[in-house]
DNA sequence: CGAGCCTGTAACAGGTTGTAACAAGAACGC
DNA sequence: GCGTTCTTGTTACAACCTGTTACAGGCTCG
């Protein structure tokens, strides 16, 4: 899975459009649905990643369909709205939505909530990712995820740890995207609830990321594929595709 | 392609500025101007991709300044007032405008017809959007954006910094064209950073071209390329190909 | 020629990142 | 249990990036 599949969900086409020509500039692919019926098609036509879901369609109400869509299926949603009273937000949430963002909103923020929300769902994603999916190639490099192995274009074995491989995995999910320290301790985390005291992390990730680059960049001095992104984060410089098995 | 030019033209600093700024963190190169007399003066000093136009100039009339502009120039215009009754909107069309804009707007909004009056007009969206990879060559040197690489005529490899690979790009998309340090303020600002006092830049520009100056430039003290244009700016005296990567 | 700007640049400061070294666990064989 | 080895977070320091400042020199105009 190199590119997340979003759906963004509003009646108003206006607006639709706008948002989904901005995601798929940003590398998402984006689709659009205006109503119940578009987003099940959607959904049945193919893997949904995230859906951004606006609270005020015409007929039908985005909260119930948020409620519906949590219960059948298991993906992520971000609630759009124009009313930004703390009600609604609490209405959202209740309902299951993953995050909640106010129109008109900043395109920033938007896709700081998007990247958030994927991060979030990375870790049981790529969970269910890893029964699917066999190999990963990237820039001539192979990873097996079934048997952990990581192969050089040279075709020499690396052995990654456990905690190298989850960040490569990471990266993996999330090719072109910067990610901040923080998504990537969150795609670390795979324990989940305990220690959410987000800055406590120090310089770990920044020490992860020069093993992995040791080992598996060619000039670990000059990086490309593990890029840092100044006060930003890392990206993976790299075109991933993926085997199924 | 280049960055979008964009004229901002309105009476009241105040909402001028605003403007201006809000389009250039969103990626555009944006001027200002107040009277007809600027406007001039903007387009006879470089290229001008499209106009924002307030029908509610002090002393000249914006209809007119419009229908005039559309005769002799052929460049977009979008309308911006305060009124947003149907008689004005026509009038805007009928003078030859692109399209129209009632304040105060939804930035998305606004965001949304820029692009799409640009996009019509067949230029180029936004430096925040392009993506497309690909190698530009000027004076025997290469820059490859993909890679991130950029190499001397005599084939060394030349290490920039972030932000000067930023100011090589801002002046890669704009060969000839005098940039003021507003500008290329702007363009840096998109690729990164934040944190925009407005016009508290001080001389970080100038450094900035200096340290440029001292990689790219045989002769730093007798700087071909990177030209200063005294009480304007910098110009980047090149001629600049581009390839897809 | 001088006054007043404008520009180039060295020096500095504050922030960010890379990484070697250390320490605390965890895993494992004996 | 005990020692060895591997893993991983912490720390400290160096290097790098970048804006600010100060100063020197150049330019323009009278």
């Amino acid at each position: 899975m190199s590119i997340s599949r979003l759906l963004v969900v509003d009646d108003d086409d206006e607006m639709r459009d706008m948002m989904t020509e901005y995601l798929r500039k940003q590398g998402f692919m984006a689709l659009g649905a205006a109503s119940l019926a578009e987003i099940e098609a959607a959904m049945a036509a193919g893997r949904i990643d995230l859906i951004l879901l606006d609270v005020m369609l015409g007929d039908e109400s985005g909260l119930e369909i948020c409620a519906t869509l949590r219960r059948d299926q298991d993906v992520p949603i971000i609630m759009v709205s124009a009313l930004s009273a703390d009600h609604q937000r609490m209405a959202g949430y209740e309902v299951g939505a993953d995050d909640y963002i106010a129109k008109p909103f900043n395109p920033d923020l938007l896709l700081a909530r998007v990247r958030a929300v994927l991060a979030r769902a990375g870790r049981s994603a790529s969970l269910a990712y890893r029964r699917r999916t066999r190999t990963f190639r990237f820039n001539g490099w192979r990873y097996d995820a079934k048997r952990n192995e990581v192969l050089s274009p040279d075709g020499y074995q690396v052995a990654l740890s456990r905690r190298e491989t989850a960040l490569l995995q990471a990266f993996l999910a999330n090719p072109h995207i910067p990610l901040t320290r923080e998504e990537i301790a969150a795609a670390l985390d795979v324990t989940g609830e305990g220690d959410h005291n987000d800055e406590a992390h120090g310089r770990a990730i920044d020490v992860l990321v020069g093993r992995l680059r040791s080992k598996i960049e060619a000039a670990p001095k000059d990086p490309r594929m593990l890029r840092t992104e100044r006060g930003v984060g890392y990206v993976f410089a790299a075109d991933v595709t993926s085997e199924d098995a």
